[in-house]
RNA sequence: GGUUGUGUAGCUCAAUUGGAUAGAGCAUCUGACUACGAAUCAGAAGGUUUAAGGUUCGACUCCUUACACGACCA
């Protein structure tokens, strides 16, 4: 549909050489679709030429409009509104890009001009507690931004950065030291993740109690959280980990080989992946080393007491601390690892970072650190900021054990779909597994569609009501449509009609089919769009608004009841193109669409 | 205190990046299943886009100030 906007804009070139002898250049019209209350396709808006030309807008519109009627056969009516010039396109260019549409073949990418080898990073968990809500938008989000880069036929890897060490993970495995009793995901029967968590919550809960407890001896507050034997302790543990003490070592590969069989059975389950997995345990020395190197450039520079620090003043930002006195390294001394490791092995030229809002000033620094150090690839990180998850009850806290569990919630929702189902009596003819793979498809759409469908930088609000809908602008929705689709196209099958019968005699079209024909045409610049800004939330509303469309050309145009066959293989044909459409846009959210629900 | 993001219908979100009468869903009300699937469709109602100025043919969008909420940095 480009190359349809890019003539008529061409035409519109023309036509205003012609009807006024002005030169102004295809590329500086703007044209956009026509609004729904008006006829026409492709709306101009004249007024930016009125300084140009010389004439009002009205005018200019009426001249253009009658110029491309009596010159241009790819306009067969004009109606002018005030400053707006709205164009019929002639049917046959409908069809004739409806022809193209149909020809491509699955997969096609999008070219778009933009970056080629991308690592997309992406999930980045803790070691030390299960997957929640807030990591489910994260995932949603990367594994999509990756998929949508693919589309433009950019190579994507997706990055898993798994912060495996620090204080935090010495707090699980400390209080599993004194309270686990050997205990394991095996004996059990908890998930490898939740028993980590579990003992997270349990240091916590002692760790508070110790603080009570030195309080009431006289102990201030902030002087007993620094002092209480359960965090000097897990401080200490920390040291004999960098220090590669045997015993640290084994419970450390232990705990965290419990939790990457939780995570993975996660991952799986909520349908994302991973080509490659990087540690912060492995990556925090070579940050060490970017240090060193910093200072040796004379780009950092130590205080007295032996810490290292950057001076980004002049970018607008603060002194940072890039290395502690005692010689330990802070989250930015591993991620200037990482992001050296992510060069080497993949000389990208967009690396993309899926990281909650909370941590803007941190990218700003880790960028502005790596410019410093001269990296050629401080430029192309780019931050993918999206905002925190609400609850109707307020922000999520760990620690006041208001967080959604990942897992818990999918169970929900995937029971949510599997109760609808049932009700409305929808899975004769079924097999028990895939009745059971519907009721997942169909959760695990309405759960991905929700947290995607907004606009990835916002804040958004979690409503377990509404997350599990089935109707209205949901993922069911869309994925309702497709299974309506696969129903016309099985009875076509059944009666014979191919979809792919030779259109070339068909030289009208209903207003609705010329309506959805335009709306699939809408795709690549969708995918190039929400490659350009990130965002899986317009493939998300492209997805919808075709949905819509077709429900009302379903409704509204019948299809077997027409006697003309040619009309009639169109219109399977077209039903046939929408559902291709729907699939894939609902593919780059990482939503599957179902052949009946 | 400094930096920064957000503010649109009762609620949750859009608005083709400065274009027409600001659109959807939920909730409320009305109508449509003996034509291809009603998880649908058609319709009603719901708005001073936080406020006040400014820029211009035109502002939810850009600028200034204020207010509210959030995040980060001390």
């Amino acid at each position: 549909m480009q190359q349809l906007e890019q003539s008529i804009k061409a035409a519109l070139s023309t036509a205003i050489q012609q009807a006024f002898g002005a030169s102004v250049a295809p590329d500086q019209l703007t044209i956009q679709p026509t609004r729904k209350e008006f006829a026409g396709s492709f709306t101009l808006v004249t007024f930016p030429l009125t300084k140009t030309l010389g004439k009002g807008p009205e005018q200019i519109g009426q001249a253009l409009g009658e110029w491309l009627v009596a010159n241009e056969p790819k306009v067969k009516g004009f109606n002018v509104v005030k400053g707006f010039l709205n164009l019929e396109i002639a049917d046959a260019q409908w069809l004739a890009l409806f022809e193209q549409l149909r020809r491509q073949p699955d997969g096609a990418p999008v070219p778009t001009g933009g970056p080629q080898d991308v690592v997309v990073e992406y999930s980045s968990p803790n070691t030390n507690k299960p997957l929640h809500l807030g990591h489910l938008r994260n995932n949603f989000l990367g594994y999509s931004v990756a998929e949508i880069l693919k589309a433009t036929g950019a190579t994507v890897t997706k990055a898993n950065l798994v912060n495996d060490r620090g204080i935090h993970i010495c707090k699980s495995m400390l209080a599993y030291q004194r309270f686990g009793h050997g205990e394991t995901p095996q004996d059990s029967g908890i998930k490898g993740d939740h028993l980590a968590g579990k003992y997270y919550v349990l240091f916590e809960k002692h760790y508070r109690e110790e603080i009570k407890q030195l309080e009431a001896e006289g102990v201030a507050t902030d002087v007993a959280k620094r002092t209480a034997p359960l965090m000097t302790d897990a401080q200490q543990m920390l040291q004999q980990w960098e220090q590669g003490e045997e015993e640290v070592i084994r419970l450390w590969k232990q705990m965290n080989g419990w939790v990457y069989e939780g995570f993975d059975e996660t991952y799986k389950n909520i349908g994302v992946d991973f080509d490659q997995y990087y540690y912060e345990s492995e990556t925090y020395l070579l940050g060490k080393e970017r240090v060193e190197e910093g200072l040796q450039k004379g780009v950092f520079f130590k205080k007295e007491d032996g810490s290292v620090w950057v001076d980004l003043k002049e970018e607008g930002l603060d002194e940072k601390l890039l290395l502690r006195a005692d010689g330990t390294s802070v989250y930015i001394t591993q991620d200037l690892g990482t992001a050296e490791l992510k060069y080497q092995d993949y000389h990208y030229d967009l690396s993309v970072y899926v990281i909650a809002d909370e941590q803007n000033y941190h990218m700003q620094v880790l960028k502005a650190v790596l410019h410093k150090l001269g990296k050629p690839y401080a430029e192309a990180i780019h931050h993918l900021s999206y905002g925190m998850v609400d609850l109707p009850s307020g922000k999520m806290k760990s620690r006041e054990g208001t967080v959604v569990d990942a897992d818990e919630l999918v169970r929900e929702v995937v029971e949510a779909a599997k109760a609808a189902t049932l009700e409305k009596g929808k899975t004769e003819g079924l097999t028990e597994e895939q009745a059971e793979q519907l009721y997942h498809m169909l959760g695990l759409g309405a759960l991905k569609y929700y947290l995607l469908k907004v606009d990835p930088k916002k804040r958004m609000l979690f409503n377990p009501e509404e997350s599990v809908s089935l109707e209205g602008h949901t993922g069911p929705f869309i994925q309702y449509s497709h299974a309506r689709i696969s129903a016309i196209r099985r009875k076509a099958l059944e009666q014979g009609v191919s979809e792919s019968t030779d259109l070339s005699t068909l030289t009208t079209l209903h207003e609705t089919e010329q309506e959805m024909v335009q709306e699939l045409g809408r795709y690549a610049a969708v995918v190039a769009e929400a490659a350009r800004n990130f965002s899986p939330a317009v493939v998300a509303q492209y997805a919808y608004d075709i949905a819509k469309a077709y429900n009302r050309f379903y409704t509204e145009v019948p299809i077997f009841v027409e006697s003309d066959p040619v009309k009639k293989a169109f219109r399977v044909a077209l039903s046939a193109q929408t559902a291709r459409t729907i699939k894939a846009s609902m593919g780059l959210l990482g939503i599957a669409v179902p052949e009946r629900m």
